[in-house]
DNA sequence: ACCTGATATGCTCAACATGAGTATAAGGAA
DNA sequence: TTCCTTATACTCATGTTGAGCATATCAGGT
């Protein structure tokens, strides 16, 4: 058994949440070409004292980024991890780590690239609306399967399990439920790594479902996704992703950005603000192009005096 | 490296929520005595197709309970896991999976033992009031620690780290910081494994600071706790503890029991009931010494209405 | 100087949720 | 019957939330 460290390195530019992908090249894909990859390096018990370092390791390496805010996320040990297993290749369980940090530039070290994480998970995205890959693609496409496929387990319950997964049939909208979806679309066949796995050519509508990652790395980043969505809830850790000081409206499209819905702003603002998890600097931001807007600070007392201080994503999107 | 699998396997009776623990003797404890230990076995890439099976396989023949709720938990493979590391022994780390069950009688198998789980935790359970222990022994033992040890970090966040996780100084209880009171009381060696792990005799307080457990499974146990709690608020988990039908009394009971707190019986009928996330039945429970109780059933139709159904845990503790 | 179009920030208000009771119902035992 | 016990119903002040409207302050153009 080999141990692996996988990372999901996250920041937020502005308007858009980005992934740290490394290109690979997959000897055990048939096509060959290089698929992004999540910055990973098996555990070396002879150099790393723990598994985390030994990720913070593997990331400085293969990305250049000194790692602060660091958190386990899930350990996958099952099937889809490599194609080879039980070919006589050792079994890769692979430890995957959550890690935030501010936007910042790539030291030029090679064939890393910051990606729009909604370029993986299109149908994540609902900040302008209910996305129409939704109704137009992914439910008929669901529907069809279910229709077919499964007869063996409880059709019902895999009618429900999809109905919440998506928020069909007026089940709301989830923002959590990221692994939830990604696994329905790949037992469905209908994301591309679900067909190469099996060994078949994928079907038509892979090509809308959001790029395709090495191995099981796509899911792995569908579980930092819900994670991180769950996390901002009721931990500060949003900050994280922001410089010391900060407008209230940066501090909302970036909560946006990682919840994937538009909130209310002067709401926003109440509960940040009265919830103490923000002061005042009495300093502006001059370059709003509007009134200047007062930068404001991570307050840290907050953590003393509210049991679960985060960003409670008040009530579902408002529109733009 | 060696991959472990640990069970921390949860069952509600009545008032006491127990954990299912095996008894095992450990060749490296100096005292040599049985040690309690959490269900464990390695994982064998031969035999166990996925981790999750291993454990379920590990579980069932340790303590003859086939497991329902599973869901995996935390990694486990830093230091404090085994004395031994780095004298030649293999690194093991440790998957560890949280279970549910219904409370049950153990099949006989051997030396598995249903515990309470306060046993381990005295200081987690605020049903009779903030508990004595935390401020006639565990807060002054802190304070002096704090004074000595800590010259070297920044002895302002040392002290706001153990404000938070206590509760000290007019911080708030929280009752899923679990892990972070273990872990300082760790760090503080005031639990009793802190002292074997350092090869130290143990300090006075560790007697009153809760039964030891062999390596680290009582740090996996915390992890547990923690997250059980945190979970039930917004998943309904606690189903899994209850029959099918209940009265509404009982299911107060088994949060309560969990959580660690006294919750107002009012209010939390009408959050579980007009919450939607129980329905009754027309049946009722004639045994209570009391007006009869009305039998109440999980409605699974929950799931598709409210985006996280959970046991709100409405508001800070209420007294008996 | 005055308008326009950006933002940012302030304030209001109805609807709903929550914390903390008081009151009533329906059993058993003395 | 009275008391004790548990269950269930209802109330009420307070807080929180969703959704707007209103005002402030900048830049740029006329």
């Amino acid at each position: 058994v080999v141990v692996g460290l996988n990372a999901v390195i996250v920041a937020v530019t502005e308007e858009v949440p980005r992934v740290l992908t490394v290109s690979r090249t997959d000897p055990v894909w048939a096509d060959g070409g290089p698929a992004d990859a999540l910055p990973f390096g098996p555990l070396r018990p002879e150099q790393h004292r723990t598994l985390e370092r030994g990720l913070r390791s593997w990331a400085r390496q293969q990305t250049g980024i000194r790692l602060g805010y660091v958190e386990q996320l899930y350990t996958f040990g099952d099937r889809f991890r490599d194609p080879r297993a039980g070919q006589g290749a050792p079994w890769m369980i692979s430890v995957a780590y959550l890690a935030l940090v501010r936007e910042q530039q790539l030291a030029g070290s090679g064939d890393a690239h910051w990606r729009d994480w909604y370029d993986y998970f299109p149908w994540e995205d609902w900040r302008s609306g209910p996305p129409a890959l939704i109704s137009q693609t992914i439910a008929p496409a669901l529907r069809s399967w279910l229709e077919q496929a499964s007869k063996t387990p409880d059709a019902r319950t895999q009618r429900e399990r999809r109905d919440i997964a998506f928020g069909l049939h007026r089940t709301p909208w989830d923002t959590e439920r990221t692994l939830e979806r990604y696994e329905l679309l790949y037992e469905a066949r209908l994301v591309s790594e679900a067909a190469s796995d099996a060994g078949e050519p994928a079907l038509p509508e892979a090509e809308a479902l959001g790029r395709p990652m090495a191995l099981d790395h796509r899911r792995i980043l569908a579980t930092a996704l819900g994670r991180l969505r769950g996390k901002i809830k009721y931990r500060p850790v949003v900050f994280e992703l922001l410089p010391p000081v900060f407008t209230l409206s940066r501090l909302q499209r970036v909560v946006e950005a990682l919840a994937g819905i538009r909130l209310h702003k002067q709401n926003f603002r109440r509960l940040v603000e009265r919830g103490g998890l923000v002061e005042g600097t009495g300093l502006y931001d001059e370059e709003t192009g509007g009134r200047p807007a007062e930068l404001f600070a991570f307050r840290r007392e907050v953590l003393r005096e509210r049991a679960a201080p985060g960003v409670r994503l008040p009530g579902p999107q408002a529109r733009a």
